[in-house]
RNA sequence: GGAGACGUGGCCGAGUGGCUUAAGGCGGCGGCUUGCUAAGCCGUUGUACGUUUUGGCGUACCGUAGGUUCGAAUCCUACCGUCUCCGCCA
C-alpha cells in the first residue's frame, strides 16, 4: 500500500510510476475520497469535543442537584449527528481503502522502464556452457530411467501438477533443501524458521496476495485460510504489527516451505514435468531492513542466491525486471535463471525483490529509531534461495552422463550419501 | 469438540458508570548526588488521525466489532485469542 500523503502531495510522480507498471490509476477518485474523509473527521471531532464538554457540565449539575434536562436534550441531538457522521466516515474509508489496496508499488528510480518481459536486460552471466559429446536427455527421460519421480501416480493421488518423488528422487529433493538451508545459515548468517503452510486473510493481505489475487490461491473456506504460494507470506508476517529496535536490524530469515499455486490461466504453458507445478518446494530468504540500507541488502540477497547456484556448478544468468514486468508489490526485482541443457532453455529459479515499505505499511511492521523519535516503517525484501523443481531439472540435465547415470556435485554427497545416480 | 477462568501501556498490575488527564511499580530516557556504592534522589515516558500561526489544540485507542447511556476500561451482545480441566489424537 502507498502512503496516502504521498499520493496527495506527489500525485504526478505516483501516477507516472504506476503507469510504468501498466496499471491504471484513478487518482482523482482517491484524492476526493481523501478530502471527504478529512472533512468528516474535522466535523465529527468538533461535535465529540462539544459532547465531552456538555457531559462534564451534566455531571456538575447533577452533583449540585441542578436541572440538566436541557443539556441532556442537546447532547442527545449531538449524539445522533455523531452516529450518522461516523457511519458516513466508515463508508468513505472503506471505499478509499479498497482503492488503495489495488494500487501497486511504485518502481524504484533505478529500474529500467519497459513494457514487458521481452525487454528485461540480462545483467550477469555465469558458468561454462556444458557440452558433452553425446545426445542430451531431458529431465523427464532421465527421471523415468532412474525412477526419480512418478507423475502418473502423483496425478492419481491429487491431480496434475502435484508431483510424487520416489526413491533417489525423493532423497535428492530433500538433500537440496537441506543443503540450501545449511548454506544460508552457516555461510550467510540467516536465522532458520519453519513456518505454517497456511495463512489467514490478514497475513495474505500484508504481502500483497490479497485482495487482488484471490483467484491464484488455494483456499480453505471452512476455516478462512489459504495455502501459501511462498514462505514469503508467513515469514514476512512474523513481525506483523510489531515495533522492532533499530539495533536489531537487519533481520534475516530463511525458511523451507512447500508452496501452492493454482496457476489459473496458465494451462497449456509449461505443463510438462517440473516446469510449472501446483505444489513445489522452495527455500526462501526474507529480510527486514532499515530504509537506508535496503538496496544494498537487495544486492547481497541476490548474491546469496547466486552462491547456491555457483556451489552446485550450474550455469546461470541474472535478469533485471523492467517496470512493466515488476510484480504488484515489488519496487525492484532480479530474476535468476538456470540453463537447462536438455530442455535447451533458461528456467527461472529465483526472484529477489525489494518491496520498500509497501508490505510494511500493510502489515504495520515498524522500527524505533535509536536516538528516539517516532516509530517508522522498515523495508522488507525477499528472494528465493532457491526453488527446487527447476533446480532439479537443471541439475539432472547438466550432470547426466553418457551411460544414462547422473554424477552429482561433491557438495551434495553429505546429504545424498553418494554422488552417483545409476540405472537399476 | 465440552466446561470454566482471563484479556488494561514496552512489562507487571490497580481500577464495578462522571474525582481516570488509566493509580502504583518495573524497565527505558534525562538530570542531581559521588562515603546509602551491585546504591540513593528528582524529573520524564505510548500509538494513530485531524488541525495548526510549528507553540500547540483536538479526537480516538484498556483483545476486536457492535449496543445501552447525556456520559463506558467499567454495563449488554457477538466474535477472536490465551490459560486450566475433560474428550479425541501423531
Amino acid at each position: 500500500m502507498l502512503d496516502i500523503q504521498r499520493i496527495r502531495e506527489n500525485t504526478d510522480e505516483v501516477r507516472t510510476g504506476i503507469e510504468s507498471k501498466n496499471a491504471p490509476i484513478d487518482t482523482d477518485t482517491i484524492l476526493s475520497l481523501d478530502q471527504e474523509r478529512r472533512d468528516i473527521i474535522s466535523e465529527v471531532e468538533a461535535l465529540k469535543h462539544e459532547r465531552n464538554v456538555l457531559s462534564h457540565q451534566v455531571a456538575e449539575l447533577k452533583k449540585s442537584k441542578g436541572d440538566a434536562t436541557a443539556l441532556i436534550e442537546r447532547t442527545r441531538e449531538i449524539g445522533a449527528q455523531i452516529k450518522s457522521l461516523d457511519d458516513k466516515q466508515h463508508k468513505v474509508e472503506e471505499q478509499l481503502d479498497n482503492l488503495l489496496m489495488q494500487i501497486p508499488n511504485i518502481p524504484h528510480s533505478s529500474v529500467p522502464v519497459g513494457f514487458d518481459a521481452s525487454e528485461n536486460p540480462v545483467v550477469k552471466e555465469w558458468g561454462p556452457r556444458y557440452a558433452p559429446g553425446f545426445e542430451l536427455l531431458t529431465h523427464l527421460e532421465i527421471g523415468a530411467a532412474l525412477g526419480l519421480f512418478d507423475f502418473t501416480r502423483g496425478t492419481k493421488i491429487a491431480g496434475p501438477g502435484f508431483p510424487l518423488y520416489t526413491g533417489s528422487g525423493a532423497r535428492l529433493e530433500r538433500a537440496l533443501i537441506n543443503f540450501m538451508l545449511d548454506f544460508h545459515i552457516e555461510k550467510h548468517g540467516y536465522t532458520e524458521v519453519l513456518p505454517p503452510v497456511v495463512s489467514n486473510r490478514k497475513t495474505m493481505t500484508t504481502t500483497g496476495q490479497l485482495p487482488k489475487f484471490e483467484e491464484d490461491m488455494y483456499k480453505i473456506p471452512q476455516d478462512d485460510l489459504y495455502l501459501i504460494p511462498t514462505a514469503e507470506v508467513p515469514v514476512t508476517n512474523i513481525h506483523q504489527n510489531e515495533i522492532l529496535a533499530e539495533r536489531d536490524l537487519p533481520i534475516r530469515y530463511c525458511a523451507y516451505s512447500a508452496c501452492f499455486r493454482r496457476e489459473a490461466g496458465s494451462y497449456g504453458k509449461d505443463t510438462r514435468g517440473f516446469l510449472r507445478l501446483h505444489q513445489f518446494n522452495k527455500v526462501e530468504m526474507v529480510k527486514f531492513t532499515h530504509p537506508d540500507t535496503s538496496y544494498a541488502e537487495l544486492e547481497t540477497l541476490r548474491r546469496d542466491a547466486e552462491e547456491i547456484l555457483e556451489a552446485l556448478g550450474l550455469e546461470y544468468r541474472v535478469i533485471e525486471l523492467v517496470t512493466g514486468d515488476l510484480s504488484f508489490a515489488a519496487a525492484k526485482c532480479y530474476d535468476l535463471e538456470l540453463w537447462a541443457p536438455g530442455e535447451k532453455r533458461w528456467l527461472e529459479v529465483s526472484s529477489c525483490s525489494n518491496f520498500e515499505d509497501f508490505q510494511a505499511r500493510r502489515g504495520a511492521i515498524r522500527f524505533k529509531p535509536e536516538g528516539g523519535g517516532k516509530a517508522q516503517l522498515l523495508h522488507t525484501l525477499n528472494g528465493s534461495g532457491v526453488a527446487t523443481p527447476r533446480l532439479l531439472v537443471a541439475l539432472l540435465e547438466t550432470y547426466q552422463q553418457g551411460d544414462g547415470s547422473v554424477l552429482l556435485p561433491e557438495i551434495l554427497k553429505p546429504y545424498m550419501g553418494t554422488t552417483g545416480l545409476h540405472l537399476k
